[in-house]
DNA sequence: GTCTATATGATGATAGAC
DNA sequence: GTCTATCATCATATAGAC
């Protein structure tokens, strides 16, 4: 099935927020709290305040509206993360933020989460969104770390690539483990772990 | 809802695999190609060869089979980590071959993916076997880390048991990212990421 | 022990009134 | 646009025969 986004829903930062705009935020949160599989059209539309109809007006079914709100989640991951990043200056702190609970991990990621749902893996449809964002994470990864080099705070050798990936695992292995222990410690540590390491590999002077 | 595990449906190596044994099987296989709510019993008897009646004699419904099975998949995970110790001498060697991709990493880490699924989380009973299993390896982990440590092939100053969740958090955030990008890319990736890290690292002789 | 038939409930989607 | 009523499907679990 060809999943398309909406029928217009709405602009994010209107006035009165119409149905449809309401929806998207509705699916996003429970995109976030129980995942796709677990977040049922009825759900969707008491916490929005709507109707079925409202629903199968502007999207078309559960997937369309999925991935409106996928898509939100993607704007919003970004907009966090280079949030972080310019609000830095040395790599480390880069780094370490990036890695830095927000106050929800045990809730796990709000994308990554997802591709673990048998219905979005198998749908490429829901998959893409989430596929664009990682993407385009590890390409910001990639050109803080290479800023890194070049102001000598990396060795010159330092495979930015693998260790933007590197990076962006340890974040997603952290909230699997922070969801199994219940608590933000698996995040704490794991920053601990990967600082160690990058202070004992920086360049001497 | 209590769940227990069986009600004694044979052991692992018998000659004539119980019917209890061949859907605990199925249920294994099933739970790491679609997790548990993507799992349906009437597919788990399918693949068994067995009716819902054998089904509902040996096992409290479908968790309490899920729970044989996460059992199960527990100790064999266990002993495919410690089977890729025991094979290596290096401390790095030992990292990396817990890193590495074992064939299947798109379809995710057989537990881990778990914790993931709504129903799972919300069922103390079947955390648990998982929780239980990622504290032993993380123990496991750091066995191994101290003895780098001793025999001098990391600094005496090392973290170690931050070093373990961060080694444990990039093989769960690895198939994450494999399983976005239908890849084992990000295994090799971030298995360089790491390696690279470690290396510059080690303590000067 | 193992099977089939059936009950019960929830899910996602549609129809059609307002 | 938005609503409620209804439908078809499928899920898990139970009952009871063999």
């Amino acid at each position: 099935m060809d999943v398309q986004a909406d029928r217009s829903a709405g602009a994010a930062g209107s006035e009165r927020p119409s149905k449809g705009e309401l929806l998207i935020q509705s699916m996003q949160e429970l995109l976030w709290e129980r995942g796709y599989s677990g977040t049922t059209p009825a759900e969707v539309q008491r916490r929005a305040g709507a109707g079925q109809g409202s629903m199968y007006h502007f999207f078309q079914g559960k997937a369309g509206l999925a991935l409106a709100a996928e898509i939100r989640m993607g704007e919003d991951l970004k907009t966090e993360v280079e949030q972080r990043f310019v609000d830095r200056e040395q790599t480390l702190d880069r780094v370490q933020s990036y890695l830095a609970p927000d106050g929800v991990v045990t809730r796990g990621c709000r994308l990554g989460r997802l591709v673990q749902d048998e219905e979005v893996a198998g749908n490429p449809d829901l998959m893409k969104p989430i596929a664009e964002t990682y993407a385009w994470i590890q390409d910001r990864l990639e050109t803080m770390l290479t800023d890194g080099v070049e102001r000598g705070e990396l060795r010159p050798d330092t495979d930015v690539q693998a260790l933007a990936v590197t990076i962006l695992a340890i974040r997603q292995g952290a909230y699997t483990l922070a969801r199994l222990a219940d608590s933000d410690e698996p995040f704490r540590q794991a920053t601990i772990g990967i600082s160690q390491l990058m202070e004992a590999a920086r360049p001497k002077r």
